[in-house]
RNA sequence: ACCUCCGUAGCUCAAUUGGCAGAGCAGGCGGCUCUUAACCGCUUGGUUGUAGGUUCGAGUCCUACCGGGGGUACCA
């Protein structure tokens, strides 16, 4: 920091000092406030509206506010200044006037302020001749004065290295920036609400565990000292909400951030935020019906509307989606039918008699996901519930009573973007230890990202857990949806990026 | 991990074929009482990401490294 002494900083420094001669704080702790920029604006208009409609001239209002915020322009025209103001509620424009406030005070503005510094500014509220509410300022502060420079003002920063490691600066120059996250917020507050008004309670889980599962993922891994074990950070929150589905509480969800030690790239970051649920005595049908309404129901709060322009695509998400079958969806866009194709041998053989580009997997389950990524993904532009995967695939998942290679498992794909994921839960504990055996086979075979055994997740379903619909939904990729990014890091405030040296 | 593109002033961007590193904003000084990307005049500011190399001469070409974007791989 102290390196960065260009001489910005050193001009502002410089200010400072001068600020402190005058026996003045330069970062005082109490703000004389009563409006922020939005209320002082509305209280304003609010007055205008009660005058009669025929006042030949506007008469001054009278009406006084003391406003606060970060000073983002200083426009001065010799004996007197504008200046706007920032802050969260959105910004305001003051006016120092000389002959109002004296030679001395209108000389300190010019003096020792800066764009990006924080001002307090107390005065009657008028409307330009150009038509802008403005505080005519008769008193004033300074709250904070920043030491280095805001980045231009109209362009914003452009630099994406810079914009993620100095967000505040991206969120201080680039409204759009700004208004991501404020998405961002709006889904997880109208989700929240949402399972809220339908009986679900919000509950909190470990994220250091010592046994990861849930998902198919590489954990990370860390050390617990005064146990002298290996702990992992949780790949996803399920088991441990399932356990409190045997535990009675049947209607469950946790909004939180999960862990997987894997690549990063624009749909993928090491951390990243998740919504699951669970739903006792319902299956994934029933939970199809409530995502629908769900999602539709998030964007209508946030958006106003069900109708979005996403990924280059338009969408609409009022419900009912489209249903599709694994099989059928793959059989439409392949022409392979995984029915027919229903062992490994043959699969592989249909995929080479249709020349596809499908790399070498290790089972027929593992196969059939190629499918969809590679033939059918790519044409779910309409929310679609793609139903019915690989039991080989979907540890956790209850298989289909008449066909158990496969599990009543959803996934839900909107704009060709995998967005959730959902099953009746597997309950049979004799069913849930022998997916797990067959996980640690494949864990044992080099598959880094099977699970292992949990011998205590599979106690609590010996106790006995009611029929359940689970969901889980990325709130990161809902946010990339909603607000149309194409990266994950554009609606992450902080992603992972490499430490400078 | 690999491929590819990028890195120039605090910020946004220029720089012809390898030939004097420039502009706008910000900053400084001066002017200006309705501007809002204020305006007008003058002006400070550079180890061109880092380290090497080729060359009479490198922002530009080559090599390695650092950081970032995109892609592939891996991955829900």
């Amino acid at each position: 920091m102290t390196e960065d002494l260009n001489e910005l900083t050193a001009e502002r420094l410089r200010k400072l000092e001068q600020v402190r001669a005058q026996g003045l704080d330069p970062y005082p702790a109490h703000v004389d406030r009563t409006h922020s920029t939005a209320d002082a604006v509305a209280v304003f208009e609010a007055w205008e509206r009660e005058q009669p409609a025929d006042t030949p001239a506007p008469p001054a209002s009278g009406i006084e506010a003391a406003v606060a915020g970060r000073l983002m322009s200083l426009r001065p025209h010799g004996k007197l200044t504008f200046a706007t103001i920032q802050d969260a509620a959105g910004s305001l424009q003051l006016a120092f006037r000389r002959d109002y406030i004296g030679v001395d005070a209108y000389r300190w503005l010019q003096e020792v302020f800066d764009r990006g510094d924080f001002i307090g500014a107390r005065g009657t509220l008028f409307r330009t001749r150009t038509g802008e509410v403005t505080v005519q300022v008769d008193q004033y502060a300074m709250l904070a004065k920043a030491l280095n420079p805001l980045p231009e003002k109209w362009h914003g920063l452009k630099d994406t290295d810079a914009r993620y490691r100095q967000r505040y600066l991206d969120l201080l120059t680039n409204p759009e920036s700004r208004q991501v996250f404020l998405i961002r917020t709006g889904i997880v507050s109208a989700m929240r609400r949402f399972l809220d008004e339908h009986g679900f309670i919000e509950v909190e889980t470990p994220v250091l565990q010592p046994l990861y599962g849930g998902a198919a993922a590489r954990p990370f891994t860390t050390h617990y000292n005064a146990l002298d074990q290996e702990m992992y950070l949780r790949i996803s929150d399920e088991l441990y909400l399932k356990r409190l589905i045997v535990g009675g509480l049947d209607r469950v969800y946790e909004i939180g951030r999960d862990f997987r030690n894997e690549g990063l790239d624009t749909t993928h970051n090491p951390e990243f935020t998740m919504m699951e649920c669970y739903w006792a005595y319902a299956d994934y049908r029933d939970m199809m019906a409530l995502t629908e309404r769900m999602i539709a129901n998030i964007a209508q709060a946030v958006l106003g509307t069900m109708q979005l322009e996403t990924h280059g695509h338009q969408v609409d998400l009022t419900p009912p989606w489209r249903r599709l079958s694994l099989r059928d969806g793959i059989l439409e866009t392949s022409g392979i039918d995984i029915y027919v194709a229903s062992d490994y041998a043959s699969l592989t053989e249909a995929i080479q008699a249709k020349g596809l580009r499908i790399g070498h997997k290790p089972t027929w389950g593992q196969l059939v996901n190629e499918l969809l990524d590679e033939c059918l993904q790519p044409t779910l532009i309409q929310p679609t519930f793609v139903l019915d995967y690989p039991t080989e695939i979907s540890p956790l998942a209850k298989k289909k009573p008449d066909a158990p290679q496969l599990t009543e498992r959803f996934e839900i794909f909107i704009a060709t973007r995998e967005t959730g994921n959902a099953f009746s839960e597997l309950n049979d504990p004799l069913d849930q230890r022998e997916r797990f055996m067959q996980q640690v086979k494949m864990h044992a075979a080099g598959d880094e990202e099977a699970m292992p055994l949990d011998e205590d997740y599979i106690l609590a379903l010996m106790h006995g857990m009611p029929p359940t619909a689970g969901l889980g939904v990325g709130i990161d990729r809902l946010t990339m949806l909603l607000a149309d990014r194409p990266s994950i890091r554009e609606v992450i405030l902080f992603p992972q990026l490499r430490t400078l040296k």
